[in-house]
DNA sequence: TTGTTATCCTAGTAAAACACTAGGAATTAA
DNA sequence: TTAATTCCTAGTGTTTTACTAGGATAACAA
C-alpha cells in the first residue's frame, strides 16, 4: 500500500490534473521528466489508473492522458487501490479471533480516511502549504 | 506493517496477558500450541517485544514470560512499532512535494489510531464481540 | 504513403523483504 | 545432573518489488 506504485500514481495524477488544464492531455514522456520517474515503470502505473478507469488514453502521436472525471470525485482510495491490490489484506487472512475487532476497526479508519480525500483536496494541500512546512 | 510479525505480536500480547493471569508466566512453547504459531518464529517475534521492553523474561526451567506494565498503558503502536521497523515509512522516502501533506495527514491518522487503542481495548473487544459479529 | 510519436502488452530480472527453519549456548528449577 | 526454557546467530526458499526490454498497435503529420 506504501510501496512506490501507488505513491507514483498519486503523483502522475496530480500532475496529470494540473497540466491538462494547459495542454490538454499529458504525455508519459512529460511527467517522466516533470517528476523524475521511468518513462518504462510509469507506464506501468498508468496502465493500473486507465484499467480502473481513472484515466482515458488517447493513443498515436500528440497522445497521452486525460482526467475522466472531475478531480472533486476522485478519492485517494479510488487511485491507491487501482494500483496496489488490497489496500487493507489483513483481513483476507486467517487473523486471530482474539484481535479480529482490532484490525476490523483498523481497516475502517484507513478506508475511511482514504475515501475522504479527494484528488482536489490533494492539490489544493499541496498549493497552499509546501513541502518546507511540514520537513522539521 | 501489515505483516505476520506484526500480527503475530499483537497475538503473542493478547495470549500472555490472558495467560498469565492464571498461571503468572507464559512459555513460548504455551503460545504456541494455543495459537498455532511456530515456536522458532514466535522466539523472535517476542524477542523484539522483550528489546523494546514490553515484556519480561523469565530464563531457565519454568520460565516465560509476562508484562512489564499494565493492559491499560501498552498501545497498539507500541506493539506493532516493537517488531515492524519504522510504521509509515512513506515519509522517510523521498516523496514529491505535491503528495508530502497527504501523506503527513495519512501517517497522522494511522498513528492517531494505533495510539489510541490499548492491549486492554483489544482484550475487551475480543470478549464482548466474537468473530461472527464481523464476519459478514 | 511513410515516418514519427505515442500508447499498449508481455516477458524477464536483480535485489530486497518475508516467513520461516536450524542449531547450539546460556540459564534456572527440580 | 537433567530437563526445560530463553537467547543468539545464521541460513534458506518463496514472494514481492521495482524496475528494464522489446516489439506491436494506433494515429497524426508531411
Amino acid at each position: 500500500m506504501i510501496s512506490t506504485k501507488g505513491r507514483y500514481a498519486l503523483v502522475a495524477m496530480v500532475d496529470i490534473a494540473i497540466n491538462s488544464k494547459v495542454d490538454g492531455v499529458v504525455s508519459i514522456k512529460d511527467i517522466s521528466k516533470r517528476e523524475d520517474i521511468s518513462e518504462k515503470y510509469l507506464e506501468q502505473v498508468i496502465s493500473s489508473l486507465v484499467k480502473a478507469r481513472l484515466l482515458r488514453s488517447i493513443r498515436g502521436s500528440n497522445g497521452g492522458y486525460v482526467l475522466n472525471r472531475p478531480i472533486s470525485s476522485y478519492s485517494a482510495f479510488d487511485i491507491l487501490s487501482a494500483t496496489e491490490g488490497e489496500l487493507s489484506p489483513i483481513l483476507n487472512i486467517d487473523v486471530s479471533a482474539s484481535t479480529y475487532p482490532f484490525w476490523k476497526k483498523y481497516e475502517e479508519v484507513v478506508e475511511g480516511f482514504l475515501k475522504s480525500i479527494s484528488l482536489e483536496n490533494i492539490i489544493n494541500d499541496s498549493k497552499n502549504r509546501n513541502y518546507f512546512d511540514y520537513s522539521i
